[in-house]
DNA sequence: TCAGACATGTTGCATTACGACATATGCCGA
DNA sequence: TCGGCATATGTCGTAATGCAACATGTCTGA
């Protein structure tokens, strides 16, 4: 991924992550996974982005995680969306979509 | 300006800039006053932000700037897209189209 | 058995954005 | 004429994110 990718990828992050932590309980890795298969590709989160912010996530009370360890399966740790993360995720939504628009119409991007 | 745009508008101000003087030569205070009025008020850019950002796409060959000072005016930079910027621009309209809509299509944001 | 996907984690670096501060001019109204 | 506001450029230090590289261990299929 190249260095702009980088800079474009911040503060989107945590709006996908508790996106997809919408559609049901979730673990580090499965998000990473599913983040890349919804986007086709075009947005990669590796372990050094992830975890760190799944942590600052739980920190701040939007995501609860526990740990599962069922016998014959890797100890994981799932996620799921607090109702603050589910409010926290409307407003970002909203942010971002106005944000979106905006860079959309200055740089003339087209079909925002 | 929250926090969060302050992460959201990482990467994107470079487009921004060079979409901007795609419109014909500019000094950076007008940059950031038109990129305000383009958007609405919805993106801002301070002198601490501006500034910095057109000496490194001045660096980078991106943006050629010069000084004008007539009399009865105040001294400016006025700075105009290059060959290497307009190329370059052309690349991160194509690179954020990408990512704009792999961000709207993750975090389903609707209108992508 | 060995490679590769799965799964989580840490350290340290590069980069960006900006609040606060600094400086100076032009202009308008009280 | 004096004060305040918009114009115009600039710097310093800080906060925050994203990631390469490294580290550890498990499960599965060839």
């Amino acid at each position: 991924m190249r260095h702009d990718d980088r800079e474009r990828k911040k503060g989107a992050s945590e709006m996908l992550v508790l996106a997809l932590l919408e559609g049901g309980d979730r673990h580090g890795y499965e998000i990473a996974r599913r983040i890349g298969e919804r986007s086709e590709g075009a947005l990669r989160y590796g372990a050094a982005s992830l975890y760190p912010l799944l942590y600052r996530l739980e920190r701040r009370g939007l995501i609860d995680g526990r740990w599962v360890e069922k016998a014959g399966q890797r100890r994981r740790r799932f996620y799921r969306l607090t109702p603050a993360g589910r409010r926290e995720l409307t407003r970002l939504r909203s942010d971002w979509r106005r944000f979106l628009d905006a860079v959309a119409r200055v740089a003339e991007l087209g079909r925002a």
